[in-house]
DNA sequence: TTTATAAAAGACCTATACGTCCTTTATTGA
DNA sequence: TCAATAAAGGACGTATAGGTCTTTTATAAA
């Protein structure tokens, strides 16, 4: 239910990153993988498909790896959404019916309504700078599993 | 995101029997899958398994389908998600990470939490006599997708 | 008791999310 | 210019949700 794997692992990526990146320093993703305890290669896809959206930046090569661009800190919560599963699935009924709509309303379609509308707003506002900038000394541990 | 198809397809089945019973008659595969819009064969899994697990019942030839029992119209939604998916899925963390919790909560954790609970206490609440008395004229057009 | 009807059972197929592996390209320093 | 490093590219494999098909079992009426 709600969010894939592939957002989750997105999510966390960037903010390891964005993390790391306060000391001044890339990350690759063999740490990655690593730390955040998720499957290298899998990962690696995943990584570079959200530079390739331009919401951060990777060099090859001896001392290369992930770092951030302008854009990474201001990125919404609902464009990491759309890059990695679509945001269409923001409005699509809970009962797969097309032609659900205030109209002809599904018998569940005003309380999902609202609650979609909470999750939406949430996810449109909030930034990874926003998650960041959380003050908890354990940032690391909270987006690792193990 | 969110519900699954098997879920969605299992409601309105359940809903469309639960009005057609009002009529005093059964109701078949055929007539439903038509009428839904749902892939026959496909429909025929999920009612079966919803027979099976006590909240409808069902005979078998001429004159034979799918009819309510004394247990279906006090059915909660969330054992037809139960049933569809497995609750667990309210449990799990948005980042997929198996230490998250309000000790150790990754940066999404409280918001999700809300979010969740209140979907929860939703379906918790909600029965399939609930959304069957909407008083809605059109009730099987807004359970149909054509 | 035979025939028609309708669900149950279960084998099978398909598409997609998830995950792995190998080769290529870019970058660095010796 | 060579060797080492690290991401990019892309083929491939696996598991599961979603979907189809055929056979079996139960029931009703003639």
């Amino acid at each position: 239910m709600f969010l894939s794997k592939t957002f989750g692992y997105a999510l966390r990526g960037v903010l390891y990153v964005a993390y790391i990146d306060k000391e001044g320093r890339k990350v690759q993703l063999d740490e990655m993988a690593e730390k955040l305890k998720v499957p290298r290669h899998f990962l690696a896809k995943i990584m570079k498909l959200m530079v390739k959206e331009g919401i951060m930046q990777s060099t090859k090569g001896p001392y290369g790896g992930f770092s951030l661009n302008e854009h990474t800190l201001k990125t919404k919560l609902i464009q990491l959404v759309r890059i990695t599963e679509g945001v269409e699935q923001f409005n699509t009924c809970v009962l797969s019916l097309r032609k659900c709509n205030s109209q002809n309303p599904c018998p569940l379609h005003q309380q999902m309504l609202e609650l979609r509308d909470a999750m939406l707003a949430e996810f449109s506002a909030k930034t990874l700078d926003d998650l960041l900038n959380s003050d908890d000394p354990d940032f690391i541990k909270s987006i690792a599993t193990a």
